[in-house]
DNA sequence: TGAATTACTTGCATTTTGAAAGTAACCATG
DNA sequence: CATGGTTACTTTCAAAATGCAAGTAATTCA
């Protein structure tokens, strides 16, 4: 055995390379993710909360992405009610860890590009403490 | 003058919001724009060296965000030979600022995706000082 | 019974991406 | 001076992702 190269376990962990940026960026690397994940360190819970953001994510958008970061580790979904039951999304530990890449944009958007504001990403009443 | 609302005006200036992370997100959120400032860290300067890089970026894609990067002041396109006239690309400093992204991602990548190795996004022989 | 709310899913047109081939300028070789 | 090679793209077109709108399901409220 193992004459021909096991090509379909390979597969598996075929990546565009070993790179951790580029691998971060197959997660999070797109118009939207990281968008989401603002919201979430910003305190916002819920489905409806993520689509009142003023940035207008597109519902089937939102249901994709939330899906994806569930199954990337890096958002669970909660059931916080029954009847009807309602979830809410949170982040993990993996997901918190994220607090770095976020602040990284915002500071350079912040410093680079004219117009942003800083009250936009920060949670209300937190002084980037 | 100034009767009815300028909306030319106005429309250059419309965004998804005024949130900082949006609008960086704007510039570099898709999967290959930090990639290609990632190799332009490394040192990489020429086309063909971003298009030798292990992720195999697409000519068209490439040529495209190297436009893009461009028109937002990240990186200079650059004579530095002439017959036939060649050009270097670098980052400028709006786009060395970009570097505590990078990083942020370097380092999520490593702790959180498995497999994913340092030295694919470091300068060779550059310790990380 | 009917309207409203939350959390999605589905359908479909538009936009972006990606693979491959083509082009243009120049140099090197025979 | 014709042929081939290199660099740096552009073009073409199919496939995938996006975005808008409408539809659906569960449940509560009037």
């Amino acid at each position: 055995m193992s004459q021909r190269p096991k090509k379909s376990a390979e597969i598996e962990f075929l990546r565009r390379s070993l790179c951790p940026v580029t691998n971060s960026l197959e997660i999070v690397g797109d118009k939207w993710t990281m968008v989401v994940i603002r919201d979430l360190f910003m305190g916002k819970r819920t489905y409806s909360d993520f689509q009142q953001s003023p940035e207008g994510i597109p519902t089937n958008i939102l249901a994709d992405r939330l899906k994806r970061l569930q199954s990337a580790g890096i958002v669970e979904k909660i059931p916080y009610q029954e009847k009807p039951t309602r979830y809410e999304y949170k982040l993990t530990p993996k997901g918190k860890a994220l607090s770095k890449v976020l602040r990284a944009l915002k500071e350079w958007g912040l410093n680079n590009i004219p117009g942003t504001s800083a009250e936009f990403a920060e949670k209300k009443g937190d002084g980037d403490s």
